[in-house]
DNA sequence: AACTATTTATAAGA
DNA sequence: TTCTTATAAATAGTT
């Protein structure tokens, strides 16, 4: 446009092509300004160079949001389309997870069995059983105990009755080996004796099994219990 | 530029405003086009008049969400705060309502205890005791069962005791109403008598009790377990 | 960064 | 709107 007409086409100098780009930009943004002001138009130019060096222009009273939006509304073109696909799809992601972990703890109540396919009813089942025989056999040591109580205070008696029985055939001494608890046979078996009350209640308490990893990766995943003391 | 100078002033004319728009607007159009050939650069521009009209102008190769796209990447500015603040303060929610019913589970489990303060550790405890209760309540039925089987058995037994010692005392016919039961004392407390195989042991299932709202607000929202058959 | 010959943009009129 | 054209403005190449 001055000293010679040039061709419309990439100015192959580095240093020529820089000049040009910061000569010709200011000149744009000049006449962007110009612009702005006799047709009371709002513009907005970005400008990217070659080396990734970003300018930008914008209509005075307005920051580049409220352009965008402006943009927006306008054009009705939704430019964060990928952004917010992203985040809708991680809010899927996350509530399926916890629709999944929802799930997990009703069907550790025994709740929302109907849902699960034989396959799962299945596995779920396994799971229950084996939980089942780990309450099983906690609990199996809690009454052992009482078991064993009942089996020496027992053995006792047995032998006493033997030994009754021994000296009812031998006609002896009638008293003879024989000690009298007083007739309280109810602490024979474990009963507490003290007063009319209800008999001793075993305490129980739920307790984790295996730790488990809860993946919310869908599919039952629930864990066994073990009942103690 | 022609024909005269002009100031750079809002033309009032509103027709004239118009035009110089629409030729300015090509201008403007053109020197874009050309600094995009000639510096390859990317530039975009987006005017929108004062009766609301919106032109733009891309470099080719590029769409605008592409070059908005680059202009966030560039400038660090996120041009969509509200839209994108509301989806990350959901996102935020989400983890949060994830992590405590997740918590919950493990609390379910006996785990992550630690993190709970007195106060909670007292609620949960309670939560324990009700369920330990209802556990025990059941437990009760079932060993109660057995219980009085080793009653009766025992009653029975006690019964044979006091006649044999009624007997011995009055020293009559030692066979006198006595029955011998082969000596099998281990049948009278309830353990079962095929073989020497192990006693029998009590079945025990878990089943939720209380259907429990997992509304997921924080707080630990323990349920209990009560002990079946 | 400044200069300037020349090209280009454009205001006003048609 | 588009064309014309006189003239203002922009700028390529040089310093």
């Amino acid at each position: 446009m001055a000293r010679g007409k040039i061709q419309i086409k990439r100015i192959e100098n580095s240093t020529n092509r820089q000049v040009t780009y910061s000569k010709r930009r200011n000149g744009l943004f000049k006449k962007a300004n110009e612009l702005t002001v006799l047709c009371d138009a709002r513009v907005s130019i970005i400008m990217i160079s070659t080396t990734n060096k970003l300018h930008e222009y914008i209509s005075p009273s307005l920051t580049t949001k409220e352009f965008f939006d402006q943009y927006q509304r306008t054009v009705g073109v939704d430019l964060w389309n990928t952004q917010y696909e992203r985040m809708q799809e991680q809010l899927k992601k996350l509530k399926e997870v916890n629709r999944n972990l929802r799930t997990e703890i009703r069907q550790r109540m025994g709740e929302s069995l109907n849902e699960l396919e034989f396959e799962e009813l299945h596995g779920l089942e396994q799971e229950m059983e084996t939980s089942a025989k780990i309450i099983r056999e906690r609990k199996m040591k809690v009454i052992g105990t009482q078991i064993d109580t009942h089996k020496k205070k027992l053995r006792n008696l047995e032998e006493i009755h033997r030994n009754l029985l021994h000296e009812f055939d031998r006609e002896e001494d009638p008293h003879y080996g024989y000690v009298d608890n007083g007739g309280d046979y109810e602490s024979i078996i474990g009963y507490s004796s003290h007063g009319g009350g209800p008999p001793r209640i075993l305490a129980l308490r739920l307790q984790p099994n295996q730790p488990n990893l809860h993946s919310g990766t869908g599919g039952s995943d629930l864990t066994t219990f073990a009942l103690l003391e």
